[in-house]
DNA sequence: TGTTATTTATGAGCAGGTCATAAAAACAAA
DNA sequence: TTTGTTTTTATGACCTGCTCATAAATAACA
């Protein structure tokens, strides 16, 4: 292997890495991949992967946050519809595996869907979840969202989400709100 | 207020704060409460309240693991059904509010609906779940959860969960095992 | 008034980094 | 073999958000 190749080998590795456990320190991985701790530091500014104690933060934000990961919102029309890709690098998986949990596809959509009907705090009345096929760690997610029925405060939103075009993952929603954001 | 009584005044809203936000840092919890950084330290190791960087990991670890949080559980036959108790001390909740996340409630529900047919892994192909009543941060919830149907390796699971003897929420899976834990 | 609980301040030290700079090593091409 | 370039490693100053120990200031109460 020459000097480049070694590296790139070397610096998707340490995606990998990361992206099974963001938990690992420089020391630590500078161990694991036996370079030392500044080529591990020089390689996570090349490749833009933020401190230990970034990420932590950003795992638990994630899951603690009020707001909740709508992903980077493409297109966007209050009480009508929207289009998210969602980056699932930090959902939850499956022990020593890459199958992302069903929760954090859940999670997902429901973010979406209060989103959709800004509502800061709504009732979930039922929510019809449909699985289509896998979805792993690092997959590229596109979503759309659309408010399909509206009586009185009575919401239904479908989220659909695909992969590649082809469709991961479906969910109706019949929310009831309880709170509006002002807009 | 006499001495004694203002500090436990402040302490007890401290543990509230903390509680509603574990994101803040002593400095702006000093803030907050209009006192030093010094007290809010002498307050935290009082109360026993881990530093802000812990308190972030032990949210991130929360929601990252593996495994996920079935509660206490009491009772458990597997491939039959189970009774948990669920703390939703630190379950994600609405923004400015108490009011719990239907996602939290949901990931409780897929963990439990997992944990009673063994499944490390599983896909679950259809998710039905109804919201009967707000749950709020703090309520202590009992689940059941119990396999109605096995056909192959297809599982239906239905989880309830009730506060006080009334039903807070409901959940129906359809799950195929893809990888069985050795028991 | 002094006594005592409470609050605040100060300084050293730690983990896990950033950033800038420099030296060393590895390799490719002349 | 020597030179040039990339890649890796090392070093030191600085940062945040703490802990821990110690001391000083403030306030409550008898």
């Amino acid at each position: 292997m020459g000097r480049a190749e070694k590296k790139r080998a070397r610096q998707e590795r340490l995606v990998r890495e990361i992206g099974k456990n963001p938990f690992l320190k420089d020391e630590e991985l500078a161990k694991k991949l036996k370079v030392s701790v500044a080529t591990i530091r020089l390689d996570r500014t090349e490749l833009g992967i933020r401190e230990y104690r970034e990420r932590i933060r950003d795992v638990a934000e994630h899951s603690a946050d009020g707001t909740g990961d709508c992903g980077e919102v493409l297109d966007f029309n209050l009480f009508h519809d929207g289009i998210s890709i969602l980056n699932t690098l930090d959902a939850a998986v499956f022990e020593d595996s890459t199958v992302v949990k069903g929760q954090a596809m859940y999670a997902y959509a429901e973010n979406l869907a209060l989103s959709v009907i800004n509502a800061k705090s709504a009732l979930i009345r039922v929510a019809n979840i449909k699985y289509l096929r896998e979805v792993n760690r690092g997959d590229r997610l596109v979503a759309k969202y659309e408010v399909m029925r509206v009586k009185n405060s009575e919401y239904v939103v479908w989220v659909r989400i695909k992969k590649d075009m082809s469709e991961m993952f479906r969910a109706k929603f019949n929310l009831s709100v309880t709170d509006e954001r002002e807009i």
